[in-house]
DNA sequence: AACAACCTTAGAGTATGGTCTATGGTTGAT
DNA sequence: ATCAACCATAGACCATACTCTAAGGTTGTT
């Protein structure tokens, strides 16, 4: 499909698209029996990537971390070890923004219950 | 306490802080009997104020949000009716995230298995 | 008095992550 | 052949959240 197709089914802006694709997060491929034009292609694959893209950025992924993560997933430029070390780093910040999550609620609550008993 | 000291205490630049300041999010004071100079004095709410906007920062709240939060819990410019709307909606937030966490965390998890069983 | 170490404001500069515009070429239906 | 609707690249512009620099005044110690 071509990048307009591809921001129909992402719901991304092509200009967004571009901009994964000038950062390397995604890749499409040109025809090269086609001479005369110099459109890119894109596949299923990449569908899955942008959905992973937005998932991660709004967990708070940056898109360095977001091409390392689709790195150590769809390439081969890391060894096993590498994408396992890759992918348990990303599971520990998980965890620790978990962590702060779970304690911003409590302290919201907390917010909460002191405009309740107007201690505040 | 002036704004060094509080810096020190808080872990944050006097830049970071100052920052903070113009954004409205804390607010210093100014000794009027004092001529000779204009310095601003800090008190320890400012310092609580300043890990609470750190706690909140890196849940991904913005300083927008961040000084919602703070005035819902500090001033009176809001009702009692509207300080609980305000939280009840970071709340929501939080839940959201909490869930786009897990979720993210499921993913990632999968991706390991991929990778253990060369899948990719 | 002189010096380091503070204080202030104003504004410039940086990084991230887009978002938009300009320019020029291609495709496909009429 | 012409016209709308696409495609590409390059680069300008924007918001957010800092981060730093410049210029000038104050304080406290020696």
């Amino acid at each position: 499909m071509l990048i307009n197709e591809l921001a129909k089914k992402t719901g991304l802006s092509t200009h967004t698209i571009r901009f994964y694709e000038k950062s390397g997060l995604i890749e499409g491929k040109q025809d090269a029996t086609v001479k005369s034009n110099n459109y890119f292609h894109y596949d299923e694959v990449t569908v899955e990537k942008l959905e992973f893209i937005s998932d991660a950025k709004s967990v708070g992924f940056t898109i360095k971390e977001i091409g390392q993560i689709l790195d150590a997933w769809y390439n081969n430029k890391f060894t096993k070890t590498q994408k396992l070390e890759i992918l348990d780093e990303k599971l520990i910040s998980l965890e620790q923004k978990l962590k702060e999550i779970k304690e911003m609620k409590r302290q919201i609550l907390q917010f909460k219950e002191d405009v309740l008993n107007d201690r505040c």
